[in-house]
DNA sequence: CTTCAATTGTTGAATATTCAATATTTTCAA
DNA sequence: TTGAAAATATTGAATATTCAACAATTGAAG
């Protein structure tokens, strides 16, 4: 008796699953570094973003740190507690919140790069430099494509 | 007079940030086709897992749909409500349970992947076959890289 | 101008996740 | 065989996230 013509694919093959699966391990990998400084992965984001020394309105910023409004809120709340960043309103829209990093955020900033970079460097010892790069480019594409 | 030395790299430049953004952009579009069946992600995941028929323990369920142990169990809870998996204690190793998926369950699971299909049928058009092939082989490897 | 819809950010309640503690069973050394 | 340590799953409290409602400001049509 022959088996069913078609086998449905496991989970494993499936974009969606492989992406999350590598996500949730470099992210992983990430936070051990960071929690060095007690610092989570998305509070580093913020601080890469408002580097530029430009201000970032609330909704650039969530959308730049890949997260909802009412959560970045109430980081960016605990944030300012910590002299990380301060908020100033925007005068050209006084509806809008521009967001600044302050200069104990900018040092705190620089620490972690440097965790960051080891956790990158990391990956290119054991995925290899190749690999990494096109991977990456290709990454890129994907979300271009995605919009 | 001349600039810094050493810019530091975007956050966009990243590896981690990279696939938290692809991961969001791809897990989104998933949501949108699993929400005509009222099914989170998760729950497609853990229904595909037991689909081959065999019994999982809770530890190695976790581990295959990335979730911790006290989220799975709550959301076991929410399933085995609404009878699309049970639970059986394990005869050779009485702590564990052994997870089994329903007749509904597996019914559901199949309407499920038709609608995660279309979502894969999307990429491919929007990204190419050949880019989604090799990306997937990347991350495969990634993710081997990183145990 | 004035009014109404759209944009922006925050808040509070509802929901979900996580951490630490617990209960049960197994393993293994003495 | 017994007793201590490890493994497994669940629970409840603490924490975080999300959804829906709100307040303030701007834009734009009449």
């Amino acid at each position: 008796m022959a088996r069913p013509p078609k086998e449905n694919s496991p989970i494993t093959e499936h974009l969606a699953y492989l992406l999350a699966q590598a996500n949730r391990e470099i992210n992983r990998q990430l936070e051990v570094r960071l929690s060095k400084e007690g610092v989570p992965v998305e509070q580093w984001r913020i601080l890469k973003v408002l580097s530029d020394g430009d201000g970032h309105s609330m909704g650039e910023l969530a959308e730049a740190v890949l997260l909802n409004h009412p959560t970045l809120t109430k980081m960016i709340d605990r944030m300012v507690s910590d002299t990380l960043v301060y908020r100033a309103q925007d005068p050209r829209d006084r509806r809008k919140v521009l967001m600044f990093i302050s200069n104990r955020g900018e040092s705190l900033c620089r620490r972690l790069d440097s965790l960051a970079a080891s956790q990158e460097e990391h990956v290119l010892e054991s995925y290899g430099d190749k690999a990494t790069n096109e991977l990456k480019r290709l990454l890129e594409n994907l979300i271009d494509s995605s919009n």
